[in-house]
DNA sequence: GGCTCGATACTCGGATAGAGTCTGTCCGAGTTGCGTAGG
DNA sequence: CCTACGCAACTCGGACAGACTCTATCCGAGTATCGAGCC
């Protein structure tokens, strides 16, 4: 149960994006990132997708922020990278806990379920909540 | 970023042991959740290892709870099973970012380290709030 | 009758596959910008 | 001078391989209970 060790990545590229504010290639991102190219081009098509950062194609052309860094969510981040998936899915077991009344059964998976969302809203409430403009803002409060 | 599916088993193997509140051999469990018992095996004695259940060995042995469900948490049931890691594990990318400036670099891995942090506090505190004795009464106070 | 030994049933613990996902690589196709050659 | 062509740089998109985790299986070892046999 852990997020994909993507997510940082796309975070730092964004705040890279965002630090120096321009169009960033790909071989830019590989040299500043000391991160292998060929999976960077993955995440950044990711994010390219998910509309978090444009692309641009032919001569100078690179990468961009779509939006404002004060637009863009943590939980943006881990949606684009993992792809909102539910932490829980129930494959209906709890029905054989109680095979004698059908209608117990079916609840007793929903309600687990249910549960589970819950501790997943918590969680991704608190993401939505965190802009990386914050993320960044903070980092460079420190320094001065 | 999913639990994995052997949380719903254990806690399907808890509500079992809970509703017939008896000793339940590998075998029977087996045959209750139609589920293969070598993987059961495994499941189970991490229960036992984190003492949400109990064995005996021996002839007449087998697993009952440890404690009553109103003790025992899903969050209990996760950490069990799960091994209670954080979600995520910041390698320090970030330093690559704010390369001129360390002090930044170091605090931009660990700011992003807390959000994180605090989003799975949150889903924790979730899971901490709901007993196994409590989704049980809801599953059986529907069938009324 | 009491003690001991062995058989039985069960768990314990680890070794071992198979499947699926995550990480990382590679290559061909498509697109844009620029420079150059031809009219 | 203007247009058209071709080259270069870059992204797009998918195919592909390696590593790791999750799911699942199997087997030998250890242990508690019970019963039978022996003193």
């Amino acid at each position: 149960m852990k997020y994909s060790e993507a997510v940082e990545k796309a975070c730092c590229i964004l705040a890279l994006l965002a630090k120096y504010s321009g169009v960033f290639t790909n071989d830019a991102l590989h040299q500043k990132l000391q991160t292998s190219p060929s999976y960077l081009r993955k995440i950044t098509r990711k994010l390219v997708i998910h509309q978090l950062i444009s692309s641009a194609q032919g001569a100078n052309g690179g990468f961009e922020l779509a939006r404002p860094m004060s637009k863009i969510t943590l939980y943006d981040v881990v949606d684009a990278i993992d792809g909102h998936q539910a932490y829980f899915h129930p494959s209906g077991l709890m029905e054989k806990v109680f095979p004698d009344q059908t209608k117990k059964a079916q609840l007793g998976s929903t309600l687990l379920l249910q549960d589970f969302q819950a501790a997943q809203a918590a969680a991704e409430k608190y993401l939505k909540g965190v802009t990386m403009a914050q993320l960044i803002h903070k980092i460079q409060g420190v320094g001065k």
